[in-house]
DNA sequence: CTGAAAGCGCTAACAA
DNA sequence: TTGTTAGCGCTTTCAG
């Protein structure tokens, strides 16, 4: 008995005679030790959770599929198994058993966290800071996103400035918007309430968006989509109305997916490290796992423009027009 | 202690003291029951594991996430744990304890299967039919998905048909561009070499191999994409050299995706039922586990041929010109 | 209704 | 190098 499992985890000193005895039994009886045993016996079970809200539009685009890449390669590395978990933020969580759980995004759903940290189990929140719970996170800077994207159309001459905006219902959204807005104000441009329509990342959304903006007789000739999805569905419409891009309008994304990359113009577009936060979002969770780490860590991701050809300076016509 | 245990396992004869003793104390340790202890009484682990290949195109666009929503989803009624594995398919997996594995696509991976098999864990592959290994499937008709396509486009009167596939490393790609061929050549429509773009999924192949269509002196009337998000980058292209859809090209897509659904030509698109595959998958996976069902299940589910705005009539123009 | 005790399959310490 | 043995934390008889 004692034997076998000294073969099958390779325990260096054992008689070749009964590796190979014993791994043909292995073979001949389709053998497969009980992990749950394993785990038992060794106290600890390798294992974290990786919660999801299901929520329409968290999955925006290429956003869900990176975050799941990121975390599933940490783990995978890590030798972790990854229990995945995808919730409408109602049921409770069956999560006590799990070495420690990962939330990405909250979105209704704190009350599942709430309880994972009442009840001890070690928690990482992602793409999400959070302020109300003494819980660890790594976020992404999306205010300095909505800045960044704010001050580009501002260097460029842009006066007449736009953005469709994500769910506003995610911390990510309103904080875009929220940096935005604020760098434009700081600018000392204002923007009329209708240069702000609210999508919801889908991009039908942002094509009834573009299609109001764009009716506006006082069109903006520059317009931050809050997603790189949202943005070439803005250009998309541009272009079924004869508008060129970057020429007559100037277009933002945010994402810098692969997508906007290829595009036929290419996407200028704010990049935010999701497999980079997924990832460091696992070792957090592993150090507080371990408890190498015994404080909670706040982390803010900075996000950075991307260059591409969807920007350009103010048009021309426009700016003899707007010129004091 | 066994009283402790009855109260947490909701046994119905607990004196009402006791349950309120064993509860305060529980909140107080912060007691977190072990499950692999649990488990090993017990002598199953509700376990479940998605294998999903990390090959590039894979996660092609709404296919992914659909199909991680619907093994989520699924496991989550059924109250199994689901364990995500995302492999390049050169790693063996840990996966020997899990109560049975689904998989996902075989992409140059199917070793892994047979080493699953060979150890007697039950496995269900999901979206490929398998021939070469005897485990169960289910999988969509894909040969039948292009074969829709191919038909709707004679139907209309088409004569130059084309085609953008997706990566024909997978079987999807093959089989609908092979059941696409079949059937044109069935209705004695034959297909130059230069009308078939193999494409890979991405939306980038997708704006090459349009380009390429459109340009050549005999340009199509018909192109089938092997995605929505190749069909959309196909439209704007086509937008782009003031090509209209459906009126001078007629564009077929697949996968039904809301994208396609609410985009400015609403997408006419082969729909798959990706979700209810993955839900059936967890399904059967479990009739297998737990011994209900002996043989494997080889099903094939049918997809359909959904009708919106981005097909018409072969042109006028051509259609005189083409006619004996 | 409740406590005692056996044992799930495995590993690790200890002898041999 | 190997076999024996004592638990890991829990559930489940079985008495009480």
């Amino acid at each position: 008995m004692a034997t076998v499992s000294r073969v099958l985890s390779r325990f260096p000193s054992v008689d070749k005679k009964n590796i190979l005895k014993v791994e043909a039994a292995v073979a001949e009886l389709k053998f497969r030790p009980n992990i749950s045993a394993q785990r038992l016996v060794k106290g600890s079970n390798n294992t974290i959770g990786l919660v999801i809200p299901s929520y329409p539009g968290v999955f925006h685009s290429f956003y869900g599929i990176e975050l799941i890449r990121g975390v599933g390669h940490a783990c995978e590395v890590a030798r972790q198994d990854l229990v995945l978990h995808i919730t409408d933020g109602r049921n409770s969580l069956n999560i006590g058993y799990l070495g420690g759980v990962i939330f990405a995004d909250i979105i209704e759903n704190s009350g599942q966290i709430r309880s994972a940290l009442a009840s001890g189990v070690p928690c990482v929140v992602i793409n999400n800071v959070v302020r109300d719970m003494a819980v660890s996170y790594i976020a992404v800077n999306n205010y300095k996103g909505g800045e960044l994207a704010a001050r580009h159309f501002v260097a460029l001459g842009h006066v007449r400035i736009a953005t469709i905006t994500g769910n506003l219902k995610t911390q990510a959204g309103f904080e875009r918007l929220d940096g935005f807005m604020k760098a434009l104000d700081d600018s000392s441009i204002s923007v009329p309430e209708e240069y702000v329509f609210r999508g919801d990342y889908s991009r039908y959304s942002a094509r009834v968006g573009a299609e109001r903006l764009f009716n506006l007789k006082n069109r903006p000739t520059a317009i931050f989509a809050q997603s790189d999805d949202m943005a070439l569905e803005v250009i998309a419409v541009a272009h079924e109305r004869r508008l060129r891009v970057p020429e007559d309008v100037s277009v933002i994304g945010f994402d810098d997916s692969p997508q906007g990359m290829s595009a036929a113009v290419g996407l200028t577009s704010i990049r935010q490290p999701v497999f980079e936060m997924a990832e460091r979002g696992v070792h957090l969770l592993m150090e507080l796992i371990s408890g190498r780490r015994k404080e909670n860590l706040h982390l803010l991701l900075e996000p950075e423009l991307v260059l591409r050809d969807s920007c350009a300076a103010r048009p021309a016509m426009v700016r003899s027009r707007t010129r004091r």
